[in-house]
RNA sequence: CGCGGGGUGGAGCAGUCCGGUAGCUCGUCAGGCUCAUAACCUGAAGGUCGUAGGUUCAAAUCCUACCCCCGCAACCA
């Protein structure tokens, strides 16, 4: 039986729509999937809405909602982008879910079984009106000296009941886990990061409110709900049938890999895992903590307006142009740059101009000189170097993959392609065509066979593009080819718009 | 001395661990080809590798100091 492999995404805070970060870790993830899955794993796929918490209450209040209804309404958004992004999910998991919640206080009945939690005593300045905490850092002073919160409300210094894990028990514990398990932690620079935090010091954390109700009821214990993380992280339990021995939990615990924001990092790398250990289960092999896109260098806010919907840019550009830009241009784990002038010019150079320029006047050929029936690699010297180096550029994508090193997975992929245009000018087919035909046919057979490797690859990233050209390709092995259309058509980039 | 990351031809990056003629993509210029999506191929120009010192036969790469940029700094998804 293939070995099983479990991968998430964070799941998405709905309390506004899907922006190209969510896009972005969606579309990692399901390469991460798609590429395992190609590689002869069991992979069960996870991502979902985290539906809790004060700014979804507050959020649905503003537009007089019940938080529930909006709640569906905005998780439903996110099911959207997942459709239209090409996301092959196995399980979409919604916090506000019964069974989620079921899971939510069986763990919590688990930390308080080994003693780990105590009610005490939650304080700082509180707002009223925002019904929110705010850190004193973010305070300003009023005209009358008082202290006023960001959205300029009063705030005063509050005391309230709260329960509390004794994350200060853990901290050599997880550390001693960092450094038996020196890929916990993904990239090395968050894994430094959070060792240094660990090591300057845990105490304990606030795991419930009573200030709102919007949550997930503590048991027994009136009034309280957790405190949104920790009912946020357990969602990659419930997805698997948790607290119940249910098969899938069985074959999928321990996660292979949790991807995330890199702003996430810590509450996947110290307080799950915390969490876990308190409650007696397996740790994940791997939280990995992807890097932020900017858009045109500048991080994305509301402000600022430069927020991106996503599912215009697919629309605009393409799914798996998108999906192409997304993987290419940055290194995964590393802060990238985003611009419709930057999608156009990559998805220009490599898709349309070098990949997919070079199947069409391969197919165009056969088209139009063998009745398009395509003829079997051929075996000259030169036949068997390109198909080594598309062979070894492919196995070095692989090894990249593996590592989500997509960039320069796809920078490997692409050397291939150069090699293949190349070649088609170093052996002219078009000159042989009247020279000598059947090595024409040989050339054409040999670069067909080098193409379908090429599109097999990158299936992960561009699954639609990849598979019809697949399809097209084996068709015309059984003497079908018809008139090849271009499969990735060139972009414009609209002056007006930008 | 709070922590972490980064400063390499016009742009974006690799190389820095294990010192030895500075590499890739885009862009620019020139040439070639005409099968193909004005696409493809070949070649060229362009960098005192943030600054200043030091070690060394030799430093982008090691050491010291400094400057600049970005993120984090705990209960905020």
């Amino acid at each position: 039986m293939a070995q099983p492999y479990y991968i998430t995404t964070a799941i998405n805070y709905p309390n506004g729509p899907p922006h190209i970060g969510h896009a972005y870790e969606a579309i990692a993830a399901d390469v991460i999937a798609r590429f395992q899955r190609s590689r002869g794993r069991d992979v069960r796929f996870q991502t979902g809405t985290d539906e809790h918490g004060l700014k979804m209450a507050q959020a649905a209040r503003a537009k007089g909602m019940e938080p529930q209804v909006f709640a569906d309404k905005m998780s439903s958004l996110f099911l959207d982008m997942d459709k239209t992004l090409n996301i092959d999910y196995d399980s979409f998991i919604r916090t506000s879910d019964p069974a989620h919640h079921r899971a939510s206080q069986a763990i919590w009945t688990a930390m308080a079984q080994k003693d780990d939690l105590y009610l005490g005593r939650y304080e700082g300045w509180y707002s009223v009106r925002d019904e929110a905490y705010y850190d004193e850092s973010e305070l300003s002073v009023g005209e009358g000296g008082q202290k006023l919160s960001p959205q300029g409300t009063e705030v005063e210094w509050t005391v309230e009941e709260s329960w509390f894990f004794r994350l200060s028990n853990y901290g050599q514990k997880l550390l001693d886990h960092y450094s038996a398990n020196p890929d916990f932690i993904r990239p090395e620079s968050r894994r430094n990061e959070v060792v240094r935090f660990v090591e300057g010091g845990l105490s304990d954390l606030s795991i419930s409110r009573t200030s709102f109700d919007w949550g997930v009821k503590v048991p027994q214990s009136d009034g309280h709900v957790m405190y949104v993380w920790l009912d946020a992280l357990t969602n990659y339990l419930t997805g698997l049938g948790y607290p119940d021995d249910t098969e899938l939990w069985k074959r999928y615990w321990p996660a292979d890999v949790h991807l995330m924001g890199k702003d996430v990092v810590r509450f996947h790398a110290v307080y799950w895992p915390a969490f876990l250990m308190s409650a007696g289960l397996e740790l994940p092999r791997q939280v990995y903590g992807h890097g932020f896109l900017l858009s045109r260098g500048e991080k994305m806010s509301k402000s600022v307006g430069n927020v991106v919907d996503p599912m215009a840019l697919a629309k605009r550009f393409g799914v798996d142009q998108l999906r192409y830009f997304l993987m290419r241009e940055v290194p995964f784990g590393q802060d990238g740059s985003y611009s419709p002038e930057a999608i156009v010019n990559r998805v220009n150079a490599e898709l349309a101009n070098s990949f997919g320029n070079l199947a069409q006047r391969i197919l165009s050929m056969i088209y139009k000189n063998l009745d398009g029936v395509i003829p079997a690699a051929a075996d000259a010297p030169e036949d068997r170097e390109l198909l080594k180096a598309v062979d070894s550029a492919i196995e070095e994508l692989n090894r990249r993959f593996e590592d989500f090193a997509f960039s320069a997975g796809l920078e490997a992929w692409m050397g291939a392609v150069f090699a293949c245009n190349a070649y088609v000018d170093t052996a002219a087919p078009w000159a042989l065509r009247k020279t000598d035909p059947e090595r024409m046919a040989e050339v054409l057979g040999t670069l067909v066979a080098a193409v379908r490797k090429l599109a097999e690859a990158v299936v992960p990233v561009i699954p639609q593009s990849a598979g019809r050209l697949i399809a097209t390709i084996d068709e015309g092995l059984h003497g079908g080819l018809g008139q090849p259309v271009a499969i990735f058509p060139r972009l414009e980039l609209d002056e007006k718009r930008e």
